[in-house]
DNA sequence: TGATTCCTTGTACGATAGTACAAATATGGT
DNA sequence: ACCATATTTGTACTATCGTACAAGGAATCA
């Protein structure tokens, strides 16, 4: 990432910020969601931030560390609320209605923050869209320990509203609804040029009533036949076309 | 990246690869899709085509050189390559058949190549969700440029399947689409994962044929109201909750 | 007030980044 | 075989990276 040439404001030393551990971790996410962990120094952050690069090393030790502390502060806060919210909507009677309050209580925690860190959700949830395509190492066996529990109790809530639905595509479905809340709040902008200035995709209430939307038809469908066809690799032909 | 330190083999001096450019591009394109841009040097790009890192230099001048030569050599042939499914799937007569047609000439160029590079569809596919992700400042303007034009392309088209659902509705729900793609291509893992060994999410064929399943549900849905709701931002109360 | 702990600052070090460049070598036309 | 060109190699330069560490100012409690 590219810093600012100028460097406005002279920092006279010894005032110190309210909460500067804070401010380093909002800066790390906002840096990090927005530009990946690689393209972000710590010198970027600690500039963000108002900080010394030194500060960073003192709170976070690495900074695998610093990111390893923001999943931390995240994840635990996040997955209680989606169990809440799947537990209350595991209660509606109608079952139309109870699948589409599944798949928003899967949804409604990506979007808001579990605890009261100003825009923590989008920003968190951005961050987890960015690490898991780049691939990175330290996020990578969080992921599988911290969300697979919270996603396979979704996926069976999902199956119980239709049960018959095999668990496969269920599986499926599920994953793609969480490819479009990334893709979603990676780029909005490309929503809104689209749209042609009728939707605005950095609308979060919007979003998130199109993609429950979307989700609850699509789990709805009727599955793949598991039998002959889906079984080429690729090219595959384009059916109906000739 | 990490390199590995072992050097096995020893290069010797003028041994000629039968098409190190080609090579190069090859190892870019894997190395920057798995583990995004700034994680990947040239170096590392040198030594997994076993070149020398002054050849980068030499055939790209830059490291956004090489990566905008990814970019010019595949977008040409996949928009070429969807506008010909397109093309056919539009003369589908049926309706269901035909929309069904049109998600499939978006998703398929997606997979399988626009030339004969070997596995270059997923690949690039997979790049150019990692490079979204990342917000790659290089690479932002030419999708804007090269693939908007497809992308109303079949927002028109499937608009023409689905007259009664607005155009915004469409422009999210293939929004959705766009993420189900690239976070399928991203962590295919995560779908065998959660399906506990009962489906593969790196079998292309299967992947194609359950995102059209889905994403034809999804477009087939019922349009959400324009009026009153959906105006909020968060937090959204969880509907039919209490 | 003085002592202790906590936090911040400034600086520095080794590693690695992207890139430039001259020398060395391979290729292709004649 | 020779020359001109195209490509590869090896090395080097500068910038920036993550991190360490000593020194100094703030906070806390006696």
């Amino acid at each position: 990432m590219v810093r600012k040439p100028a460097k406005a404001d002279v920092k006279v030393a010894g005032t110190r910020k309210p909460n500067m551990r804070e401010a380093i971790l909002a800066a790390a996410e906002e840096l990090f969601s927005t530009y990946g962990f690689n393209a972000v120094s710590v010198r970027d952050i600690a500039q963000a931030a108002g900080a010394n690069p030194g500060s960073v090393t003192y709170h976070f030790k690495t900074k695998d560390g610093l990111l390893l502390e923001i999943y931390r502060r995240h994840c635990g806060p996040m997955n209680l609320r989606r169990s809440e919210l799947l537990a209350a909507a595991r209660r509606v009677r109608d079952l139309q209605d109870r699948l589409e309050a599944i798949v928003r209580a899967y949804v409604l925690p990506a979007f808001t923050s579990g605890s009261d860190l100003a825009g923590g959700g989008t920003r968190f949830t951005r961050l987890r869209a960015v690490m898991s395509a780049e691939g990175n190492e330290v996020v990578r066996k969080i992921i599988a320990q911290t969300f697979d529990d919270t996603s396979n109790a979704f996926i069976d809530a999902i199956h119980e509203s239709l049960p018959h639905i095999p668990r496969t595509d269920i599986v499926w479905r599920g994953h793609f609804l969480l490819g479009a809340l990334y893709y979603t709040l990676v780029t909005p902008e490309r929503v809104s040029r689209l749209s042609r200035g009728s939707a605005d995709g950095s609308d979060a209430g919007h979003a998130i009533e199109q993609i429950v939307r979307a989700t609850v038809a699509s789990l709805q469908a009727a599955p793949l036949d598991q039998a002959a066809p889906a079984r080429r690799k690729t090219p595959v032909p384009v059916k109906g076309q000739g």
